[in-house]
DNA sequence: ACAACCAGTTGCAAAAAGCAATCACTTGGA
DNA sequence: TCCAAGTGATTGCTTTTTGCAACTGGTTGT
């Protein structure tokens, strides 16, 4: 069960956690969807991952302290995943991730709008983010005032989604 | 051989190229390592590559436009492989992984010196860096002066490693 | 009472990773 | 000239991980 790392080297040790195919789909979908539940997780994926992949994964990134689980009042058996802050400072290596996808890979208009304005925002609104986030999964106050990153790229998303539907 | 994609986010997208626990080590390794050759990165691989693995992975970095592969004049089979513009952009996202991993996980020392010259430098010296990586690996003309970052960065190492030594 | 909802688990097939040995060729030195 | 060392891989094999579909056992609302 001691697992052995295959190098002390910090791109490495990074690569053993959230290097595969899903963890950091996971991640994305709890920031920016704001998905909590499993069921939530599950049926909205756009990618389709299977129940036992996606539990799997909560499972590994429930051991490294990345999520937490808490139990949900309305409901016996839900439970309510957020993120750690070691899961928080994730943000910005997926913000890099996205935009490198943005300029290189064929991706959907709808679908990037968040890359390009996370790209465009920079480190600033990152931090913006970051710290909404800390509100969100943490129950921290927030710092910063005014509209919500959040809201912002959730209403950018929409936008496209509604042009797209009117052509 | 038309790979269907599982969604156009970017994040997604990118994840499918390189998101697998070998690709990104092979990147590290060209760009903090200068490692150009086949023998040169399974040989001195921290992680301990295996050959038909390293194999693969470099055909599709190939295939994806990462690298590029060009003869080696002094050895008829030798092969030189060089990053591509898109490969050089991946900077960013290693330097982000580094900074991550470096503050969360069990990092040696000496490996994790790099990640922290990298992380207080921030993206000043990613361009920076990025701009000698088009000098080496495309031929480009360096714009920006003063001391080498590549230099900097294995003297730090090299650094670390002495004193490890002494003691 | 019962259908819909919830968080998973199980069993099986396919794909990928990992390991050791081998291959076909090139180079440099005795 | 010959042969050891070096080159970039490939092959055959086992183990591990992924992916899919069905299923389990409990909860909630009507």
């Amino acid at each position: 069960m001691d697992e052995q790392h295959r190098s002390g080297c910090p791109i490495n040790l990074a690569l053993e956690v959230v290097g595969d195919r899903w963890s950091l789909i996971v991640i994305r979908d709890i920031i920016f969807g704001n998905r909590r539940h499993f069921r939530d997780l599950l049926t909205h994926s756009e990618e389709g991952i299977a129940s036992n992949i996606l539990s799997s994964r909560l499972k590994t990134l429930l051991d490294e302290g990345i999520i937490t689980r808490a139990d949900d009042p309305t409901h016996k058996q839900k439970g309510v995943y957020s993120l750690t802050e070691k899961g928080i400072e994730l943000l910005p290596v997926l913000a890099q991730l996205a935009a490198w996808g943005y300029k290189y890979l064929p991706v959907t208009e709808e679908l990037g709008i968040r890359a390009r304005l996370l790209h465009e925002g920079g480190p600033k609104l990152w931090a913006e983010f970051m710290d909404e986030l800390r509100e969100m999964h943490l129950g921290q106050k927030r710092k910063h005032k005014g509209p919500s990153v959040f809201a912002k790229l959730r209403a950018a998303y929409e936008a496209v989604v509604a042009k797209k539907k009117r052509k």
